[in-house]
DNA sequence: TGGATAAAGTTGACAGTATTAATTTAATAG
DNA sequence: CTATTAAATTAATACTGTCAACTTTATCCA
């Protein structure tokens, strides 16, 4: 006896509709450049349409933010090769890290620089995940060099794997905020970043065993 | 035949009346909090006279975060005892920085989160001399700890402190973001991340001449 | 002393924004 | 065909930054 609710699936397709062209409005011309009323005017729709699909800004925010992680994730997932030995890999999601930061600054700094956490909405639990699924690429590489007993660590993989990125995270936040002192490239500080992230993390008993280097 | 201008100490007097009662809303209520109209409002005047001394809210926020860092210059002199050996000059100087960010998350946010970093104005010179004092304080610290000999660099001292900031500032931001896995507070990784930055920024053969640890 | 002058401050206005409430549209069940 | 109700639109409120026009006011000079 009434027009019959949009399926799930439907419902999910509109929310993502809303989000692509919020993510397009954001690449193109950063945070000031996202509005309710802009991503409407892209979708053709009124400018209050999107509230049905999103309770407020806040939350398309935390969507996109989600979004970028899964980005993020995907890019390190990339860059880790199953043939090469754990301790190669490990590096190489380091750089990979670094390198998708910094060649995309406005979207990592979505990822990170997001002041409001918004008080945990259930949207906000797909954030959660996507930050946590994207740490645990880290944290398994981390593992994995571990088992495989080419990297000693001076804490447990846990700790050592929010060190790693922490660290990562540190450089390429400097970096996209211009705070780096000019004149030091990026290609300058990522080697030894990541010689000092891998090489911090080992307890000397380890790297007495290997004669130090890398 | 004119009313006299404003000495550059009235000028700069009033301005720093605008700055502190930008500060004040922001401490109590975030960037959101922060508008001409509410800090004309705090001051008295009507709101578009701030514009007279801020050309924009921009360049309101650029003096805040200079103001910001200022403070996290002084947090961390405070922290170096002069009677320290350099060597715990550098952790005091690393456990301070993560300390003070953490402990006012804002104010952190504030300094590094400035997606706008504003086209470089007049005012933003004093923003990079802020910022280039307080990352001085990690750079003397470090050079005071390789010229007293406790400290064997596998980077130039320059680079050392870089990564010693950016390994802070990692730690701290993700803090502040709410990134770290939950359960995992901060002072459990607040030892190993010290124990790591200046353990990964010595030489094998620094770390063998002092048996490692530390 | 009495304008003239220009700086400092105020007010009004405009374009945008997020958000909510009221309203309209439209699909569908009976 | 109609009642129902989800979806979408529109109207309206309360903000915001910013600029232009206006008013106030302190000073200098005649």
């Amino acid at each position: 006896m009434a027009r019959q609710s949009f399926s799930e699936h439907e419902v999910e397709q509109r929310r993502a509709g809303i989000l692509e062209a919020a993510m397009t409005l954001f690449e193109s011309g950063g945070l000031e450049a996202v509005s309710f009323r802009k991503v409407a005017a892209v979708l053709g729709c009124s400018y209050a349409a999107p509230y049905r699909y999103f309770p407020g800004k806040d939350a398309l925010l935390v969507a996109m933010r989600a979004q970028a992680f899964r980005w993020m994730e995907r890019e390190m997932l990339a860059a880790i090769r199953p043939q090469d030995p754990p301790r190669q890999r490990l590096r190489s999601l380091a750089e990979a890290f670094i390198r998708a930061g910094v060649g995309r600054p406005q979207r990592y700094a979505l990822m990170f620089f997001g002041l409001t956490e918004g008080a945990g909405g259930p949207r906000s639990l797909e954030l959660a995940a996507a930050k946590r699924d994207a740490l645990d690429v880290c944290t398994r590489t981390v593992e994995a060099a571990q088992a495989a007993g080419e990297l000693k660590l001076a804490v447990d993989p846990l700790t050592a794997s929010h060190l790693f990125w922490a660290g990562a995270h540190g450089l390429v936040s400097l970096e996209v905020a211009g705070q780096l002192v000019m004149g030091r490239s990026l290609d300058e500080l990522v080697p030894p970043m990541v010689r000092t992230l891998m090489q911090g993390l080992e307890d000397p008993q380890g790297l007495l065993l290997r004669q130090g280097r890398s």
